[in-house]
DNA sequence: TTGTACGCGTTATCAG
DNA sequence: CTGATAACGCGTACAA
């Protein structure tokens, strides 16, 4: 194949007009014949890293570009077995209270080379039919964000697919895992009410079947428990705002009275909550009840409510899953880790509490609730 | 190749054990041996109508139960010229803004066997290295909700990849559109706003380069214009809650008072601003300052806002987009169509409105405002 | 209905 | 540094 003494314009043409004629797409071969050289030159080009001579690089590369020639990932990846996908396994749920979480993922992977492909979960059994797809495109790994059926665990071992499960704790220890530490988040929320002197606890919680709320549940029972403080009265609803107003009158009834603190499993909850008591109840937040959320969602710190609740650091827990999975990829045999976050408390000003700091041993007027301890 | 006389199970085994050996992956080939059939029947019974008997679709699939075995997308797509994957072009903003939309898409895309690819884009340089990246994959279509370079269609349509156009209009009539008509919603909620008697306004608006923003904007000021009314003050910032407030107070500053009613271009400038008028400014909204959003998010219904809005109808804007993605990938000669939704208006409590219908000839107390018209 | 043979477009190996 | 050649795993005419 020597090379053509017609300009490269002009073998660019004719080969256009002949893909067209056939309805080919561009390959790496069409190409070569412009470029006049091998077909395996070309692959060598776009391959960072190779060896290729200045000369037929240029020449490689503009024959490329007349013809409007990219690589074609499905071909590379069918050899490399490499895809540059990374599924994301995600509820609706978390679509819509972490709206950064998906932006997060996305440009934490893209420096990697990895693209995320979705798969939303709505309901449970959705998920066999997900994952199904999900071993068909031969995706590099996957974040998980939402709830797994018992079962997918082994499934992903044997698929050999990389996991990193995001923001839950699984019983199994064997399983790569970034999350926010929500038992420790619901005991400190749940530590510094009682020190400030709330007794009765009431909690207004979303369906049962997300995790993270029931391990926020867990480590405030725990915390109150441990204070000798009564246990809280639970309500459980949906997550959406209605189920906040509806939960606070639920708690009240049940208590006989307005309770000293209310804890909500989200911020839309507790600002659901808190709308209800100081518009439709005319309840004083925080002079007679205390509230507070659990996610620091953006209009948690609005005027309007500067919610006392706890922030997760979302973009640093995403870049962990990132940055986790891309090193799985490298080496898969990596042993489990388990990557734990502190949600970090926001003080606001629905809440009494005492100064940060304050609560232990500080000449304080404490509050009844204090003396038992 | 004559069928095993070993069970089925045993020969499933060895074969397993001899992949392990190679650390190869299974393929249908694998299944075939299995089985004890050819290749090509494997195949044909992955694929959904496709002839085959009864007694060796139970023999495959026995097999590749055992194996594990599924069909690898990446070899199909080389042959059917079909990813099944839908590239979904998003901005941050939009991502945060409507959480919705990514769902829906998702959602829309999935009965149709399609799964979407997520390619985010921060700001205008990254487009071209995106679109590079784009080609690679080889998708089926793409949805291009984001700011796309001029040049863009036209790279589109020399690479033969179906596009549809979210949420904005673009000049080129020949590209298929799915948008709210956001000019027409500005100028409904100017006309609204106008009878009601305000005259003097202001709008608060993001970034620039949002060409939503813009054209509501534009429709605002062509209302006002017609009506004989004076031109709006616009101020410009981020699409922040804080650019709500810090727009407010330029707005006051540069009309030398309170406005009649102040618009902002999306719902959490709305907000901030109605915030700071209320809390910082001991402004009265809607008696002294009408305030209202484009957007209707979540939180524009919570009772501490109830906020006058414009609703977009999202998830039937999405079905709509996703529906005519798959359309333009089964038939890619199909003429453009430009699908346009109308925004939803929300009365809400934050701006002083005439009921609804009384604006034309009804005897009604009409505004000075309206006495020009 | 089933099997044979080939091609999809690329990367990897290896000899020159 | 370059080119021939062999995979990669599957779908699909075509013949049986």
């Amino acid at each position: 194949m020597t090379p053509p003494k017609r300009p490269i314009e002009a073998c660019a043409a004719s080969q256009l007009a002949e893909l067209a004629a056939q309805s080919r797409r561009v390959t790496s071969y069409d190409v070569a014949l412009v470029a006049g050289v091998s077909q395996s030159a070309v692959s060598r080009c776009f391959k960072p890293g190779a060896s290729v001579s200045k000369s037929t690089f240029a020449r490689v590369m503009k024959a490329a570009a007349l013809l409007d020639y990219v690589p074609n990932a499905a071909a590379r990846s069918l050899i490399t077995r490499r895809t540059n996908m990374v599924a994301v396994l995600i509820t609706n749920r978390a679509n819509l209270y972490y709206p950064e979480l998906l932006s997060e993922l996305s440009q934490q992977l893209t420096p990697h080379g990895k693209r995320v492909l979705l798969f939303p979960l709505s309901g449970e059994a959705e998920a066999a039919r997900v994952l199904g797809d999900l071993w068909q495109f031969q995706v590099d790994g996957v974040i998980a964000a939402a709830h797994l059926p018992a079962t997918a665990v082994a499934e992903f071992r044997r698929h050999r697919v990389p996991l990193v499960v995001f923001n839950r704790l699984l019983d199994d220890p064997a399983v790569h895992t970034v999350s926010c530490d929500h038992r420790a988040a619901g005991r400190m929320l749940a530590a510094r009410l009682a020190a400030a002197g709330h007794r009765h606890f009431g909690i207004i919680t979303g369906s049962k079947d997300s995790v993270v709320a029931v391990a926020r549940q867990q480590g405030v029972a725990e915390q109150l428990a441990e204070l000798g403080l009564p246990a809280p009265l639970v309500v459980t609803g949906e997550f959406d705002y209605h189920s906040g107003a509806s939960g606070l009158k639920t708690l009240i009834a049940r208590h006989g009275g307005i309770p000293d603190a209310i804890i909500c499993a989200s911020d839309v909850l507790a600002i659901g909550c808190l709308d209800c008591a100081r518009h439709e109840l005319g309840i004083d937040v925080p002079g007679q009840l205390s509230v507070a959320g659990l996610d620091a969602v953006e209009p948690s710190n609005w005027l309007s409510y500067n919610l006392t609740t706890l922030r997760q650091p979302m973009a640093g827990m995403a870049a962990a899953a990132a940055q986790q999975v891309c090193q799985l990829i490298e080496r898969p045999d990596l042993g489990a880790t388990r990557q734990l976050f502190e949600a970090q408390f926001i003080e606001g000003a629905t809440a009494r509490l005492l100064p940060a700091g304050a609560a232990m041993g500080q000449p304080f007027s404490l509050a009844p609730a204090l003396a038992i301890m």
